[in-house]
DNA sequence: CGCTGCCTTGATCTTCTTCAAAACGTGTGG
DNA sequence: CCACACGTTTTGAAGAAGATCAAGGCAGCG
């Protein structure tokens, strides 16, 4: 079963996000889309960019919520740590996704760690500048409630599956949902590119390593995935969704 | 331990909410505090009112999703339904809430159904007229945009606490957010008003009836809390608050 | 006064966690 | 290029927390 890692690995230089690259994110953004050219450029002048190393932190859960972010390049992790010591992966972001601070308001605080999970280029900006972009492009800011809108629904979609579904049927559920937004083929099946670790897993389903790895295992041996070290990959999507029962919902 | 139900009974007239309710809402609205009266009038115009009786269904989930809903008076159960036949219960809108449809997109399906918890006062217009709205006032998109923020914070909050939390915390944590939002000094302690079965309190922590009720027993037999058939008053804040650590995240 | 729907309590069972240890993969430095 | 060291993954055995099943009690209402 040994096998190197089937994942893509990036070489982009963390310390420099160029500017075109800089440029094609900000025009790609759905909520910038309304935008014209030059408003783009006159919006990138308002941006700094910074690359960061895989485990990076980009910002600390309760530390003074400033700034807000969006992704060029590589995938993000946001982390809640409970006070048990134990973490929930909120969410896993890609090229596109903004995080960070939306409010107006002194004195918020992030509610959440944010790591960079690959090498990564990000773009950012003071909240209340970005706020005056709001305010001034109305089309931009209706846009950015509709990306909150539904991410607010998929969190409660959470919450319902881990209310309601067995330990197996989440592992599948969180599975097919990351091969939804990452998924590659490849030789191995859809492929989730990403460096992903049973207790990621674990902080995403409110499992342990232990119960993920025994799932996955079976999961393997039943031909459903492919995995290893980091990575796994989809080699029978049907199968997974019947397990998965809630995940079209 | 008999004892009548503590909670006030609303006697409004379910099929009129009067101009006065209406006009008096709007303007309280958070979202709608920018606007001069007369705007707040024309807005006014726009909606709709209407009554609903305990247990009534306001909308269903995965029907048409067309209206924007907010309440004048009364609470109202949003609510998931899993396959399994589980329920899940995403929140307690009080008055001045708003809930139903914000997205323009043709086809799309509400989340989640809606039902009157006591007597109820709803006003509500077509998703796209409140699309209008946000459109024409951008002070009001931002606005609602911040309130969406807000519950995407709590709803991530649940999840931490179900994840990471014993049943006993789960329950403290759920009683004391209720009663931060809904409680009212009493006899009987900081009372909570509304009427909440064990399985309401079950469908909001991922747990069962006879596992909330067996903690509930418990926490009053040690004076934390006193509480009856769809009641619950909160007898003893801060030890409620020492059991359920994560509270004050 | 009896019905219906909540609520309680007990006994048993299941699922997942916890604890422990070993196996494996990957990158490193000799 | 090999061997080692580290973090990840696997697997087992035992334990605990809740779920489930079952029965009875109590409150409010017709």
């Amino acid at each position: 079963m040994s096998r190197f890692t089937p994942l893509d690995h990036d070489h982009i230089e963390p310390h420099m996000c160029s500017l075109d690259l800089r440029l094609y994110i900000l025009s790609k953004l759905p909520f910038f889309k309304s935008l014209h050219k030059n408003q783009i450029l006159e919006v990138n002048n308002l941006f700094v960019d910074r690359g960061y190393q895989p485990g990076e932190m980009i910002y600390s859960e309760s530390s003074d919520a400033e700034r807000l972010f969006v992704l060029a390049d590589g995938s993000v992790k946001l982390i809640q740590n409970a006070l048990s010591g134990k973490e929930v992966l909120l969410d896993v972001l890609t090229s596109g996704d903004f995080f960070g601070s939306l409010s107006a308001q002194k004195n918020d605080k992030y509610r959440e760690s944010a790591y960079a999970q690959t090498p990564v280029c990000v773009i950012s900006l003071e909240n209340f500048e970005f706020r005056k972009i709001l305010e001034m492009y109305p089309q931009v800011a209706l846009s950015v409630m509709d990306t909150i809108n539904e991410r607010l629904q998929k969190s409660q979609s959470i919450i319902r599956i881990i209310s309601t579904s067995s330990a197996e049927q989440r592992v599948a559920y969180t599975l097919l949902k990351l091969a939804k937004k990452l998924g590659q083929k490849s030789d191995e099946g859809l492929l989730i590119q990403l460096p992903l670790s049973r207790e990621d897993i674990a902080n995403m389903t409110a499992l342990t390593t232990e119960t993920v790895s025994r799932i996955m295992s079976r999961f393997q041996k039943n031909d459903l995935i492919k995995t290893g070290r980091q990575w796994v990959a989809i080699s029978d999507f049907e199968s997974l969704n019947e397990i998965a029962i809630d995940f079209s919902i």
